[in-house]
DNA sequence: CGGGATCCGTTACGATACTG
DNA sequence: CAGTATCGTAACGGATCCCG
């Protein structure tokens, strides 16, 4: 497999970036925060990333003992983070901040599914004091369900169908980032992006709050 | 200048990695947190970048807003951190502390500054805990000087000569190194790869338990 | 000597096509 | 579904040259 480029600089910062540094290595382990996935889930989510390159990432990905192959079913193969994998969480959310503060491109390439989202809220959601808000949610996104939780004080958000959910509340994936772009206000979200069923009174407004709380965490970066 | 390779995805983790993800980038910034450098700096301190490549880099950087060009002294250009470069600051912290878990190549280039070892103590510095410490040491890698201080609770290190240290701590990068990888204790460090020359009696008893708290942050990695 | 610009061989990437 | 193979293009790396 040839041996691949390396700054063989002591340093930690350039060890690491030996590891993830590469192009598209750090989408891949974004994708994989949202929890196991298939060759095909991560091709999609990562819009048009060739075959090849996905291949000998995962490879070296694998063989730095980041992630692993592992079985699905229907005989299929998921890549599932390694407990070193995990600890590129902070990581990965301390880029999320940062690259917040910049204007996305002209022609943007809508992605082919929406982990990057559920990855994104997830990491905000772990970082909000959740102190009194009580909530379990369906987040349903461009059709895609996630789900959202808060109780105990803090908060979380998972990339799958959520469980006897308190309130239904699906938008669009374009809402969602203008929303946290600050294009439109969370009234604005609430009243004209979303269609919201609630299925025990009142825990919406728990909701909200949970929003909010997860948004100013963008907006103090 | 021909437009960049772009992830052209919404995804915030994408839209850093458009500003920081190339090559070398995340190194320049890196040895810039260490203060405002000329071009020749960065160029030693990352051993063996290109010059055409720091060019490429340094003129996208200021593009972004990451960095500006300033004037130092005798009509040189200094390059240094803006606001948006200083928020990098726990990015390249969490990158080092990924970093830090894997051993280093084989074969190691060493780097023409220590610009690295200024920043990467002193992110680690900026988590300890220092309640109880006082100290101002200059701590001398391979000829070059650094400040450590604690005080007030919280410990830093800056790249530049120590005005009135406590203690003057002279050592090399890779005792150090050898120290943070574990290779050898603090006893050893401090016993064979020292030399220790204290001004205020009692101080360096700070220093030593700084160093303590300083390891403590990486290996909890 | 500091701060680049230019040139050119090598490597990595990106798109498409193809296979078990 | 999960990759491999091929190939044109873009980026990198090293060296050389230029200018104040």
């Amino acid at each position: 497999m040839a041996k691949p480029r390396s700054y063989k600089l002591l340093c930690p910062i350039a060890r690491g970036l030996d590891r993830i540094g590469d192009r598209w290595t750090l989408l891949i382990l974004r994708d994989l925060h949202a929890g196991p996935a298939r060759f095909t889930d991560l091709q999609r989510g990562l819009t048009g990333i060739a075959a090849n390159l996905l291949t000998e990432r995962l490879a070296k990905l694998v063989e730095d003992g980041i992630i692993r192959k592992t079985s699905g079913p229907h005989a299929t193969t998921l890549y599932e983070l390694t407990d070193l994998g995990h600890k590129t969480q902070n990581l990965i959310f301390e880029i999320a901040m940062f690259g917040a503060q910049f204007p996305p491109e002209n022609d943007i390439v809508d992605p082919g599914n929406l982990r990057t989202v559920a990855v994104t809220l997830g990491a905000a959601a772990r970082r909000v004091s959740a102190e009194g808000l009580s909530v379990s949610a369906s987040l349903i996104v461009d059709g895609e369900e996630m789900e959202l939780m808060a109780g105990d004080g803090t908060a979380s958000v998972a990339y799958r169908p959520a469980s006897e959910p308190d309130v239904v509340l699906q938008t669009s994936y374009a809402a969602l980032m203008a929303l946290s772009e600050g294009e439109i206000s969370e009234e604005v979200f609430v009243q004209d992006h979303c269609r919201i069923d609630v299925k025990v009174p009142g825990r919406e407004r728990d909701l909200f709050s949970l929003f909010s709380l997860i948004l100013a965490v963008f907006r103090e970066s």
